[in-house]
DNA sequence: AACAAATATGGGAACATTCCCATAACTGAT
DNA sequence: ATCAGTTATGGGAATGTTCCCATATTTGTT
């Protein structure tokens, strides 16, 4: 490997000059910048990110949290991430907390001993102390957050897909369709995800349905070793336990909705006849199921790609820009509704 | 942030003393050692990775090169490799190539500019050169190459779930079963995957089948935006517009399958009646469609934990360490068959 | 022609480690 | 008491950059 040194040498300049040329920082003759530039190719030199490192602080990496590698959604968003990351030399450090709390915090630890440049945290949030936390650090430490922290604050960049209101406006819907007793299947206190829940909420009221618990199932967020899919399963059944079936059952994600929907098929039930079904996420699997399940889509890697910008910028300009950038998702109604 | 020299000082002792118990190389009295370790935790210290790959050249980080984020294959196997690599204090970059053979080698040569401690490489192998180049490469730089290097060979580590054995016998399966017109969808040039295929025509050969071309349906590897669902829906297509219909089909992958099935189902024919299907890889999906899918399970995450493993050894032991780790998969009998 | 301002270049300190080498302090055998 | 071998510690060079400061060169104005 050479050095800088080697670079100046064969130039026949200082040091410092080359310096100047990599950094693009300071004044230097044309005619020698191309001088440099061809010592630089002709020794097929690559300056050390570990002296610039030493010297910068910066490792041109950022990291990007999120609760489970498993899930399509998850990993759509990381493949909007990484384009945007390498567009700007950036590369990516993986950090699956599966869900676990602990593992979040012991991985902004080791992060920022490795002098990460940017986190993108994608981890619906549960644990406040955690979160109060990661929000002084991001003062510091340029930080995304996305679907975790769903109330509008100055501080704070946020990304974030606007859940409330479309919920609301899908209980609407089912009502129109005739569906009065409308059911929930939620995971338990997930951030965005109680926010669908919230719009939910706020539906039925607007429609003058009277909440009734056991119309609500939560499934518990540490059942870490279940699968969505199963998590729905177990929610539907539970909800065909109640004296009075649900009309209409509606969930936090696709996967969830799925589960539902298979169980509540292989119980002889009919979907959408006896009960309709709608999702969130639009993920590709909620077209190939039969019936087809009516859902809201989220640009996904969009989102992913949002939040690569705005930290990106929050790197490489300014850490003290925060910004809040909602996305609307769309309904499309397919046949399980 | 604190220094060595401040620990040092703060122990009452030399820098040099300091850096034997960071890295556990050299005489240090236990008293001494204690003395140290207390003022580093007391400082809150943690050495600087910048000055320590400076000396050492190790980032302590590898990469895991994969040809496609969206697919829960090897993101499966992204966590076993994950899991290890933290064990052992490492951080693993994520690199997507997309399917694209050129992204693939500039993310070795980034890779190799931030001195990256070793590779797994995940991505079924379309350009001989460039497996040529990184087997090369794989002398000085620890990597392990995952189902696309195939063939025994002494010089590589290599960790491999063997499908030709197991698709050869499903042909027989499948034979005993009634079926006479066996078709195949598969992807193009697609290193372990080909093999699946290879099995497939040992298994017709086995069973005095003639082989017909016009049972295999080859999906083209390059259709990037094509998800492998919409792949084995095309393929079906496609097999259902020959003069004479398959009445068994395999593919693959299980994604594939699926895709082919729902084909099939939705053009008003019966699975298993009029086309049995046997997928392969075993993923979730796979148990929630009706009928259930048939399919050869491999233990997904168990690769990505075995060939982290053996990463680790050739990065942190010998990297001349080399060796062949191959699974032999399982059949599950489903009702699609 | 003189001089200020702008442009261009080089020298060297600083960054936080590791590791070689020198030396000091023990330990145990004679 | 002496000496060899082992154990323990410190000093300083080296790693490859960036960036400040000093100095040299060029440009433009009067």
């Amino acid at each position: 490997m050479y050095s800088i040194i080697d670079v100046a040498k064969k130039a026949g300049v200082s040091k410092s000059t080359v310096s100047r040329v990599i950094t693009n920082n300071g004044f230097v003759k044309e005619e020698t910048r191309q001088a440099v530039e061809e010592a630089m190719k002709e020794l097929n030199y690559t300056p050390s990110y570990f002296a610039q490192g030493i010297r910068t602080g910066k490792t041109k990496m950022i990291a990007f949290i999120h609760p489970d590698s498993t899930n399509v959604f998850y990993n759509e968003m990381l493949v909007g991430v990484e384009e945007v990351a390498l567009e700007n030399g950036y590369m990516v450090l993986i950090c699956n907390t599966n869900r676990n709390p602990e593992s979040e915090i012991n991985y902004v630890r080791e992060l920022q001993k490795r002098n990460i440049d940017g986190i993108i945290f994608s981890t619906y949030q549960v644990n406040e102390d955690n979160l109060k936390y990661f929000r002084r650090l991001s003062k510091t430490l340029p930080m995304v957050f996305m679907d975790n922290i769903y109330t509008h604050q100055e501080d704070v960049s946020v990304v974030i897909s606007e859940g409330y209101e479309s919920s609301r406006q899908i209980v609407h819907f089912l009502y129109e369709k005739g569906s009065r007793r409308i059911a929930y299947i939620r995971m338990q206190d997930v951030g965005v995800v109680n926010h669908r829940y919230e719009g939910y909420l706020k539906g039925l009221e607007d429609c003058g349905i009277h909440f009734k618990d056991d119309l609500v199932h939560v499934a518990a967020y540490k059942e870490i070793n279940k699968s969505h899919i199963k998590m729905g399963m177990d929610g539907a059944q539970k909800l065909l336990e109640q004296p009075e079936r649900p009309d209409a059952i509606m969930a936090s994600i696709d996967t969830m909705a799925i589960g539902a929907m298979r169980y509540i098929l292989d119980q002889g039930l009919r979907v959408p006849e006896d009960i309709r079904i709608v999702g969130y996420d639009n993920i590709e699997l909620s077209t190939l199921i039969r019936p087809r399940l009516s859902t809201i889509a989220q640009p996904i890697k969009k989102l992913g790609i949002e939040a690569a910008k705005l930290l990106m910028h929050k790197v490489q300009k300014d850490n003290n820009f925060n910004e809040r950038i909602t996305f609307d998702p769309i309904f499309l109604e397919r046949e399980s509704t």
